[in-house]
DNA sequence: GTTGCCATGTAAGGTGTTACATGATTTA
DNA sequence: TAAATCATGTAACACCTTACATGGCAAC
């Protein structure tokens, strides 16, 4: 369940409505959600339902009222009794490892290019990450010095993931062109 | 629905039963899943009914009857086309990087402490992954030196990818003090 | 004239986890 | 005497994604 605290960090900055969430979660590189519509919406009502937040509901022309969410002192409370809680270790859901396991005994042509594709996305999601940075970068809070450091060390975190990646499979296939 | 294809390829190695299945998924460091039951014995199921594997039953005395599955031909093209496919991009999940993002507010020491814990989590994640490799090395299929070696390769990307973590968080712990 | 932006939401399905259930045999 | 091993399975729930639905306005 980040995504609720995702949501109340981002609320602990400032009031928002489900559409700014959204647009800043998928801008945003320190956050791996698709940035999905359902439960940013969902989660909002769950946690209004909850007192973590209120709602103030702004009537607009020829639109659907926008919906601001503010953070409530029990919100706080529940997000800074988070934020010190017990950190979780990362995730790594790597689908290709069970591809290239199975691959193994592809002839060496054939698995080269598996390779190389792999190389190649990886690739194509590291410029894109740095450029998202670039842009996305500008829109983190940054209300004291070490805050600003800390979101970018958090884009920088993604990164060093792909970039370690990046070097395991151009050494992987260096090797594996010779076995 | 990658347990699919583990399970698959496994089988594409030798016959076996469900229970032997889930022991080598949680033995190996290749492939992250709990282990968990549920979705094993169900995919199973799922792979009879579409007639990837077939199903030999053993009865013992005391116990279950063991169900002894294997590949068919089917099951092995099916297979064979997706180890083939366009690979993945891994999936970073990160639930830490969500409670950083909002702890940066935290005072130093708190802070610290914070980054500590997650250093000493990731730390006895790569002794224990160290440990695993060790051990489960050897049931890994090694029919040829390339396969051996790039069995090998899965386990390491694992290791790099918490060592990098490790690297990172130890970065973080330093610079941030400074600020 | 099609695409993109604003702004809300629903429905359905896939994926994955935890816990429960049985029950004899071996090991610490 | 408690726990781990063997061996199957079910139930309930949490999480997450994709696709669908509305509809006016601005920009290219």
């Amino acid at each position: 369940m980040d995504i609720k605290y995702a949501i109340m960090g981002f609320l602990s900055w400032q009031p928002f409505t489900g559409y700014d969430l959204k647009k800043m979660m998928s801008a945003s590189t320190a956050f791996y959600w698709s940035g999905n519509n359902n439960q940013i919406y969902t989660t909002l009502v769950q946690l209004h339902r909850e007192g973590m937040v209120t709602q103030e509901i702004q009537p607009q022309e020829h639109l659907p009222s926008r919906k601001i969410y503010t953070l409530t002192s029990g919100g706080r409370s529940a997000l800074d009794e988070w934020v010190r809680s017990a950190p979780e270790l990362p995730v790594f859901k790597k689908t290709f490892l069970v591809q290239l396991a199975w691959a193994a005994r592809l002839d060496k042509p054939e698995l080269d290019g598996l390779l190389a594709k792999y190389e190649y996305e990886i690739n194509m999601q590291l410029l894109m990450l740095n450029e998202k940075k670039r842009r996305g970068d500008e829109l983190n809070p940054a209300r004291t010095s070490r805050e600003k450091y800390i979101w970018e060390m958090i884009s920088e975190n993604y990164l060093r993931s792909y970039a370690a990646e990046l070097a395991w499979v151009q050494e992987l296939r260096r090797e594996a062109a010779l076995k």
